[in-house]
DNA sequence: TATTGTTATACTCTATAACTATA
DNA sequence: TATAGTTATAGAGTATAACAATA
């Protein structure tokens, strides 16, 4: 039996984290495959997805909102900046701190994105019913705040 | 409304893929730093665990099984090889396969090993019912093969 | 003193190609 | 010819420390 929460043995289809791992490594995969005709990886889509959801994020909030370190947040907003999907627009009040706008184009480069990001989530989740995944989403959002 | 399966604007907290990839970055770090001590990593864990639930499996069958290249295998069992935690016999047919095999001090390593695993896992889904635990790792696991 | 963004750096992970020894 | 394991290598992801400008 056990008490709750000490698993007896664990297996390659019962571990939490193991299935986590090998979900989320091939959800990143076959969305950087998607998103190769933009040239853009699935990092890049995160931080459009967030620029796009809340504007004007300063880059220390990005990388705080998306897990992502500072440093590599810099290196992201290059990549998109040189794409002229963002632009790093002064902060009215604090000199050090640079505000990450969505251009124009960034925003129609998004929303073709979002296309085939969706067509291989739908890809990803076609084993599921649509209550089960929204379900799937839930759970996943609770464990991961 | 939208047709299903094409979502009109995916945000952080709708987007499957982000999630799954968070969630799954999240416990591959918390596994890495609770298997520390034991100078294990996650792949190294996952590694003991199809060993120990299936022993005698060649590195081709291994790599697959868990989603990994054959060439980063390799070097998963040379590491724990060279900790004594497991051994590469020779296949009795084919003297191209080697077989690899759980030693004592692996089965003991991977015991304790999953103690700390459980408590960081048991830390990671915190926020769920027992019974929502298992919901998640039965959609998991069917969107994972 | 502390914080934002930046650079440099290192280590892990992932993937590919080429090689060897066997089949 | 094809396959199992191996080596070498390169690219992406992750993390840390140190620095300049600013607060």
């Amino acid at each position: 039996m056990g008490k709750p929460g000490t698993s007896e043995r664990p297996t390659l289809t019962s571990d939490a984290g193991f299935l986590l791992a090998r979900a989320g490594g091939k959800a990143i995969r076959s969305l950087n495959r998607a998103l190769e005709p933009y040239r853009l990886r699935s990092r890049h889509y995160t931080v459009l997805m967030a620029v796009s959801e809340r504007g004007g994020l300063s880059q220390r909030e990005l990388g705080e909102l998306l897990g992502i370190d500072p440093s590599a947040v810099v290196a992201l907003i290059d990549d998109l900046s040189a794409a002229g999907f963002v632009r790093r627009d002064p902060h009215p009040e604090d000199r050090r701190t640079r505000l990450v706008m969505l251009t124009d184009a960034g925003r129609d480069a998004f929303t073709q994105a979002t296309e085939l990001a969706a067509r291989m989530e739908d890809d990803l989740l076609a084993p599921l019913t649509p209550e089960e995944r929204g379900t799937l989403v839930d759970l996943l959002r609770r464990i991961t705040r």
